[in-house]
DNA sequence: TCTGGGGTCCTAGGACCC
DNA sequence: TCTGGGGTCCTAGGACCC
């Protein structure tokens, strides 16, 4: 979906449109800017650097997405809004709506299942969709589906999308970089060197700024350098893995398939304080932070009917470095009292003699709520019977093992 | 002027088991 | 004085993605 946050707000707000807009965290909300002394004015649209109280306004937010006006100004994701400000002092700034995002995620989906069901999840605002058994899904090289589906989309939601259509996933996500806003591009097997290979490395999805980085330095700029590369080199520098995978992407190969439904490996929680703040002496403040996380997650646990056997808990220190500790239980959950105990026992091994910036929990190792009651069940079984037999034979357990 | 929140996957070492 | 070869599970950290 084209600057998929900001196309949404637009829908709601359509005076806003061409105007440079960027969306992200807010810690005050419209109605406050309000009561702060905007009530002559639509307080929602003005520009951010006319803020009295910008910075609190904005906070430690970052971008999540600006419109095509706004990145005029080179600004765009994952930039802090302070900077974005500065930048852009009459970008309008608005609050990220979920709910509304989410309900526009669903029916984009919905929408693309409707016309080709073999669809991948990657994320609110991106799909893969699998066209080989899609009757016409080959008609000039699925720029003919591609069409419809991005018509299709438009006609449910007034939202803009490019599709690039390619006979693997991994082409078919740089393709669809290619013609954006609302493009469709196709690229064919025989396209590689001339489409492909002229691109960044870190246009391959999967490369980011390390191993972009590592490759400069080895003076590997473009795929097409990357595909010159002696496998064995590769593997030298990057590992068994990483090289073998890299030589193949080069190369255009992927045989990956489009994955219709996976199961949840983990569900978290966390938040960045509006200050950073200190193990003793915000002790209190933090304490209950904490334990709020705890309950969000366990809400989200139950509500999408999950329970965890692994609670972990993650901070990031004032310098930006992360630590995380992990604990297993005995034994499946999702209630807030036991998370908040597990997460406790978490933070204890932790040395807290740094200011804090973030705080996060993290439930891992799931079980859909059902499965894991029976789980218990066949285990605790399990456990009987091995203490029957214990009992019934303990020479056996003396003597022991193989020998 | 700093730098969100929610995820997945990989690696590497250690414990423990047969 | 010298100590295998599997396997699984757990933990911590890190790269990367949307």
């Amino acid at each position: 979906m084209d600057a998929f946050f900001a196309s949404v707000e637009l829908l709601r707000y359509p005076q806003l449109k061409g105007l440079p807009v960027v969306i992200g965290g807010g810690r005050r909300r419209v109605d406050e800017l309000l009561r702060a002394g905007h009530a002559g004015r639509d307080s929602r649209f003005i520009p951010v650097a006319d803020f009295p109280l910008l910075k609190d306004y904005v906070g430690r937010g970052v971008i999540t997405t600006a419109t095509y006006a706004a990145r005029q100004f080179g600004v765009g994701s994952a930039m802090g809004l302070m900077k974005a400000a500065r930048l852009c002092p009459q970008a309008i700034v608005l609050p990220v709506d979920f709910d509304e995002v989410r309900r526009y995620s669903r029916l984009f989906k919905s929408t693309i299942s409707g016309i080709a069901p073999v669809v991948q999840d990657r994320g609110v605002d991106e799909v893969y969709i699998d066209f080989t058994e899609v009757p016409g899904g080959q008609r000039e090289g699925g720029r003919v589906l591609a069409r419809l589906i991005q018509k299709s989309i438009f006609e449910a939601t007034g939202l803009t999308c490019s599709i690039g259509v390619a006979p693997n996933r991994l082409l078919a996500k740089m393709a669809s970089e290619f013609n954006k806003p609302n493009g469709i591009s196709v690229i064919y097997e025989h396209d590689l060197q001339s489409r492909i290979w002229p691109l960044a490395c870190r246009k391959i999805n999967g490369i980011g700024p390390k191993a972009d980085e590592k490759l400069a330095q080895l003076g590997i700029r473009s795929i097409g350098a990357l595909a010159a590369q002696p496998r064995a080199l590769l593997l030298e520098r990057f590992g068994k893995a990483s090289g073998a995978w890299m030589h193949e992407v080069a190369w255009g190969r992927d045989d990956s398939p489009v994955v219709t439904s996976s199961e949840p490996v983990s569900m978290s929680r966390e938040t960045t304080f509006e200050r950073d703040l200190h193990a003793v002496r915000d002790r209190a403040q933090l304490g209950a932070i904490f334990t709020g996380l705890c309950e969000k997650l366990a809400d989200d646990l139950k509500r999408k009917g999950y329970v965890a056997k692994t609670i972990g808990i993650k901070l990031r220190y004032d310098d930006f470095r992360i630590a995380t500790r992990d604990q297993t239980m005995a034994s499946y959950s999702a209630d807030a009292r036991t998370i908040r105990k597990i997460a406790g026992d978490n933070l204890k091994r932790i040395p807290l003699v740094k200011k804090l910036r973030l705080l996060g929990v993290r439930a891992s190792a799931l079980a859909p709520a059902g499965d894991a009651a029976e789980a218990e069940k066949f285990n605790n079984k399990a456990v009987e019977e091995e203490k029957m037999r214990a009992s019934a034979a303990p020479e056996k357990i003396a003597t022991g093992g193989l020998f």
